[in-house]
RNA sequence: CGCGGGGUGGAGCAGUUGGCAGCUCGUUGGGCUCAUAACCCAAAGGUCGUAAGUUCGAGUCUUACCCCCGCAACCA
């Protein structure tokens, strides 16, 4: 049987358009999938929406609707924006879904019972405008940081998790567990600003607003937003239902995907509430960068939020998915500009990638009316030298993939390229023709093909229609699209590539571009 | 106050366990003609935030300091 391989996304809080973050976020995870796919597991991929709280109620009545009407249509609109964007999710889950509200019902009740969970005060600087609860070190100058108004200090009956009981443990299973937390920087912080100075118990529960899943035992508190929201990793796979089968085939996660901002929530209650349902923890938590501005974060307020589709539906998928992961280092936030856009788009894709599969498919044409027949065996120090490179290469991509440096892996798979096209001028083919030099000639044209394959497989994660585009142009057969056949050279036999090359990226006018881009 | 990250040629970034400072873009000059005015080569450009220390040797370790960003508890 095969191994499986489990990954989540955030569920996404859907009070807006989704912009290029949270694009981001699933492009990545979409990337992990089909990797791990193209490597034999057995996948799953889960992503969805986070439909309760304040905010979502809020915003329906804005819009005239009821909540539900509301999270119905922006479930939709994520849909469609991951169907656009070809994400190969398996299942998308919402947390208005009965089966979730069920399975988070009984944990609660669990919990409860098992004293995890304790009823008592909870006490906060209230905005009665805003209708939300602030800590003193949110507000400014004492007043409300959003509205800026007066703020009261209030206490309402709430239920609290007891986390402290379980920061031990959690700092145990940290040190027992150093890759559990990537980057390893992310945990450290958790560390010394959470957990060292004694964890608080968290409030579980609200009275101040009523969508949200209902306490069962006391259905005037409402389950407040991450009990209910980091349990969907588990419910969408069935626990705590009567089908529980894909819950027992793929949990404990293999990797969860989650952005700075959330990441405190995954790297301390998360494990905490696992462990006190007595659950495997997942072996990955991956805490990604954000993508910045020039003048900083994306807000509506800034005005500079920009949206998938504007990408897209001029440049395309592939285009726009290899972009945003090639931008984000994993030390530190990744910063989008039009500029940056459009070189990438024109030096990368167009000039160094579409144009060197279109020059080999030419000289193949032209030298050999299309034709590769079969592996020059002695290669020279040339050929061998770029063999070499290459294996290395491909060692390190596969390495950065593992590691989840999916910015790092586009670079190194990039040096391929370049070191391809360097190949050509290396062995100068058209004066291999002119000579009449046809061994010479062949194994050029071999070794080009060949790394174009290598190269193509090794892009299907990332950008899988091109590089099926291109693996279809140079006539590479299914069963050599593999990535266990990256290790070999000898493989290719009766290759026949297309007459013509069909560009894989058009090279765009910088102005134009920019034009469209800044808008 | 504290904690975490960052500070590397004009811009954006890599630099694993310390060992001649790299990549992409840009600039300048050259080459080539298979190709999408693309590709290849070369050059200019950095005392790797500052200061001190450990070491035969530090961007890489230690200490202090400076600057930028984020976090600071229920905020998706």
């Amino acid at each position: 049987m095969k191994d499986t391989f489990y990954i989540t996304t955030p569920i996404y809080y859907p009070s807006g358009k989704f912009h290029i973050g949270t694009a981001y976020t699933e492009v990545f995870a979409d990337t992990i999938k089909r990797y791990k796919t193209l490597r034999g597991y057995d996948t799953y991929m889960l992503t969805g929406t986070d439909e309760h709280g304040q905010k979502i109620q809020e915003k329906a009545q804005q819009n005239g609707k009821s909540p539900k009407e509301y999270v119905d249509e922006m479930a939709q609109m994520a849909k469609d924006l991951w169907k656009t964007m070809d994400i190969k999710y398996d299942y998308f889950i919402r947390t208005t879904e009965e089966r979730h509200e069920k399975a988070v019902q009984e944990i609660f009740e669990y919990f409860l019972q098992k004293g995890d969970i304790y009823k008592g005060t909870y006490e906060g600087w209230y905005c009665m405008p805003c209708e939300g609860y602030f800590t003193p070190t949110q507000l400014v100058d004492g007043k409300c940081p959003d509205c800026g108004r007066e703020v009261k200090l209030m206490k309402e009956e709430a239920y609290f998790f007891n986390m402290k009981k379980y920061a031990d443990k959690l700092l145990k299973y940290y040190e027992e567990h150093p890759d559990f937390a990537i980057p390893a920087y992310r945990k450290t912080e958790m560390i010394n600003n959470f957990i060292k100075p004694g964890l608080e118990d968290l409030c579980v529960t609200r009275t101040s607003f009523d969508w949200g899943i209902k306490v069962k035992s006391d259905p005037k508190h409402v389950i407040y937003v991450w009990l209910d929201a980091l349990t969907n990793y588990l419910t969408a796979l069935g626990y705590m239902q009567e089908d529980d089968k894909q819950f027992k085939k793929y949990w404990p996660a293999d990797v969860q995907l989650v952005g700075k901002d959330i990441g405190r929530f995954h790297l301390i209650y998360w494990p905490i509430f696992l462990m006190a349902l007595n659950l495997p923890l997942p072996k990955n938590i991956v805490v990604h960068n954000w993508i910045m501005m020039k003048d900083g974060k994306m807000s509506k307020s800034f005005g500079n939020v920009v949206y998938p589709e504007k990408l897209i539906n001029r440049y395309g998928i592939d285009a726009t998915k290899y972009y945003l992961l090639r931008i984000v280092p994993m030390s530190q936030d990744g910063i989008y500009s039009p500029e940056d856009f459009i070189e990438k788009y024109n030096s990368d894709l167009c000039n160094d990638l579409g144009n060197l599969v279109n020059r080999t498919i030419s000289m193949v044409n032209k030298y050999f009316e299309g034709k590769i027949s079969e592996y020059n065996e002695t290669p020279n120090d040339v050929d061998k030298e770029f063999e070499e490179f290459t294996n290395s290469q491909i060692e390190k991509v596969e390495n950065l993939i593992e590691k989840y440096e999916m910015s790092n892996a586009l670079q190194e798979l990039w040096t391929i390229v370049s070191r391809t096209n360097k190949y050509i001028d290396e062995t100068r083919p058209w004066e291999l023709y002119k000579n009449e030099e046809t061994e010479k000639l062949k194994s050029s044209m071999y070794h080009l093909i060949e790394n174009i394959r290598k190269i193509g497989i090794m892009l299907i994660p990332f950008m899988e229609n091109t590089a099926k585009n291109l693996l279809g142009q140079v006539g590479i057969p299914n069963q050599l699209q593999t990535w266990e056949s990256l290790k070999k050279y000898d493989t290719l036999k009766n290759i026949k590539v297309t007459e013509k090359g069909e560009p894989l990226f058009m090279r765009k006018n910088v102005e134009e571009e920019l034009e469209y881009l800044r808008n």
